[in-house]
DNA sequence: TCGTTGCGAAACTTGGTCGTATCGAAATTA
DNA sequence: TAATTTCGATACGACCAAGTTTCGCAACGA
């Protein structure tokens, strides 16, 4: 017990730099953003566009894999608030936060990854949909079900199928839509197509 | 001029092997199908799977991206006949061919190539668009056209929108819905879940 | 039969990455 | 000041894949 023993019992010596880690998780991060795949990603390449030593990320990684799971783990979900006052407006809230966030290389080069290597890094995908995807799912999920509990939304829907509707769209729209950046309603258009149906007349039994 | 011109003047020599090529067109896929990414694969390890001395690779395709396209062109395009007898019908006959082949591993994996290699590999993506895609999304577009002309869908619908929500949908529960096959009914359930909405209630003026 | 071309296999050169080690300098504690 | 630890840089040996070349054999036309 020494005298500053106030939780971190700081070792001697030079600390380890903040920013270095920063640096070398930005240039992680940076580098999956303009496409490379996991497995293209290379430590050299790593530490050079950070400018760090290869030592400085050995030392605190032990391989490739743990470094890109600490990475994509830092992407932060903060949902947007959800209003609460209709179903309709919880929606567009959720649609347009993904609308918005694919309208950022990083998000969009994350879910790349997401969608094309996770059978190959079963590890990291798992930390990465329990951080980033699961949070998402379940808020939109628990819309729907309020909704269909509040009558605002028919009863007896497949709610994982209508989550798979929303999600889907908007993932769609994001990678073969039109180019450039999703048109600013675009949120808004898919939840009413999709609340209103496609029908033109409703002349079910 | 010689004496057999007909067309194709075999040089002098042996021809070359079409067993081998189709061989290597078939490894190439099949690595992919395994989830190999474009700038993972090797010609090496094509040679190998193919049973071919990578002389007989370079002899033909001058690089990897060369190869992979000419191999992903192979890839048929085989639509669903559609009944026209209604726009239902023919919605779900198309999305169903979509249920189909998200089963098969090379059609998922090519999805995946399409999904995250587009950006660096432009070429290949606008040889395999044109070859593979743009035939579904112009058969989808008719039979939506079709049905707004009918009435049999509402007008003043975006067409493009409704494209995104069925495609976007399929590929997204292909992706991300229940492990294993998809459910067989699966494509009539969203297509009535879409046609009829999910509101509970038309209180639109 | 002979010349030509393709064949698969193997050797080879080149270049990139890995993971480790070593260096002098910098940052911190004691 | 001395001890300790990290810093960025660089060098190292091992490995792997790319792409080229060489080899002996096979298949074709003349």
């Amino acid at each position: 017990m020494t005298i500053q023993d106030s939780g971190t019992a700081r070792p001697a010596g030079r600390p380890r730099s903040e920013k270095a880690e920063k640096a070398i998780i930005d240039a992680t991060l940076d580098l999956i953003g303009e496409g490379m795949g996991v497995s293209e990603l290379s430590i050299e390449a790593i530490a050079s566009r950070a400018g760090v030593g290869k030592t400085t990320i050995y030392r605190r990684w032990s391989n490739k894999e743990d470094l890109v799971v600490d990475a994509l783990s830092t992407l932060k979900a903060p949902l947007p608030p959800l209003s609460g006052t209709s179903v309709r407006d919880d929606l567009i809230s959720l649609l347009d936060a993904m609308r918005r966030e694919a309208g950022q290389a990083r998000t969009r080069c994350v879910m790349n990854i997401a969608m094309s290597e996770a059978d190959r890094y079963p590890r990291l995908m798992e930390r990465f949909v329990k951080r980033a995807v699961e949070p998402r799912r379940e808020a939109l999920r628990s819309v729907v079900e309020r909704g269909v509990a509040t009558g605002e939304l028919r009863a007896g829907l497949d709610v994982d199928l209508v989550m798979s509707l929303f999600s889907g769209t908007m993932m769609w729209q994001s990678k073969w839509g039109p180019a450039g950046d999703l048109p600013a309603d675009l949120a808004e258009r898919v939840v009413d197509m999709v609340l209103l149906g496609l029908a033109g007349d409703r002349a079910e039994p």
